[in-house]
DNA sequence: GCGATCCTGGCC
DNA sequence: GGCCAGGATCGC
């Protein structure tokens, strides 16, 4: 479910919990752990303070405070989501017996505070995994990720060449692909190839740099208006504390075939591609 | 490249 | 009951 502009919202959504001490991380039996153990991923939580939330592309990263890097690594898959569960102020000193936590929450972190991070995700193709160096990249689910989008760091020069590594690769399977960079996905590479004015079906060898150039600028640009609206709720996306994204309103091309509220949605073609729907406007996309 | 696979839930 | 879903990986 949440690309790139969503985890960015549920990360600034969760900004109160820059410093808040972590006491202890409770798993469910189904927790979708990944490279790492259930002891190795309870002791790493253990009486930790929070230092940072960072994001690279759809991974959100806890950076614990410690003297060797230690991060906690998040990915919400197709369903995932993180909800923080506030003790109101009236409780902070009485003992409440906490609300029940939603249905498939598979980890629980809890604070000195009484607040409660839940992970939850009923269909468990998100992970959890930990880092010990750096730059993380020690992770293998990290590892291979090209940088995220947004970094400043990325040149277009570097994006060209890194899209020319993979001639072979559609359009879209391309923009999907978190290898060449990452944080698109299925809502924004279709957005992303319609502000680039691109045919998803044309291969990376018949593009040219001004092309390619114009989908780096199209995929900065889509993601960019998507966290500017908080992310896109179609059915399960919220934000840390529970709050709907906009974005769903502005989009120009994905679900728009046959929509009758979007302009142009008579010239909308949804086909598949690698088992995934692409919409376009092949009136306007070469 | 594609399809299958991992899963659950919502909708028709 | 069948089809679809904001992801990612693996094996022809």
């Amino acid at each position: 479910m949440p690309e790139l502009p969503e985890i960015e919202t549920i990360r600034r959504s969760l900004d109160a919990l820059r410093g808040a001490q972590m006491c202890a991380v409770t798993l469910s039996q189904l927790a979708p752990l990944a490279h790492a153990s259930r002891a190795d991923f309870r002791a790493m939580c253990r009486d930790k303070k929070i230092r940072a939330l960072e994001r690279i592309g759809k991974y959100l990263l806890l950076r614990l405070d410690s003297t060797t890097p230690q991060r906690v690594i998040i990915h919400l898959g197709m369903s995932g989501q993180l909800r923080l569960f506030t003790v109101p102020t009236s409780e902070k000193f009485s003992p409440q017996s906490h609300a029940p936590l939603p249905p498939h929450t598979h980890a629980v972190f809890t604070f000195a505070n009484g607040d409660r991070l839940a992970y939850i995700d009923a269909r468990r193709f998100g992970r959890l995994s930990l880092s010990r160096t750096d730059d993380g990249r020690d992770n293998p689910l990290l590892a291979a990720l090209g940088p995220d989008y947004l970094d400043p760091q990325l040149s277009e020069k570097s994006f060209l060449a890194r899209c020319r590594r993979h001639p072979k690769l559609n359009l879209k399977a391309l923009a999907l692909d978190q290898r060449i960079a990452a944080g698109l996905g299925n809502i924004y590479a279709c957005e992303a190839l319609y502000h680039a004015r691109l045919d998803p079906r044309r291969a990376v060898y018949q593009c040219s740099d001004t092309e390619l150039a114009r989908l780096f600028a199209a995929a900065q640009h889509a993601l960019a208006l998507g966290i500017a609206h908080g992310g896109t709720t179609l059915r399960d996306y919220f934000d840390g504390q529970g709050a709907r994204g906009r974005m769903q309103d502005f989009l120009c091309v994905y679900g728009k075939a046959h929509d009758a509220t979007a302009k142009n949605s008579h010239t909308i073609l949804r086909i598949t591609q690698a088992g995934r729907s692409t919409w376009f406007d092949p009136t306007v996309q070469r």
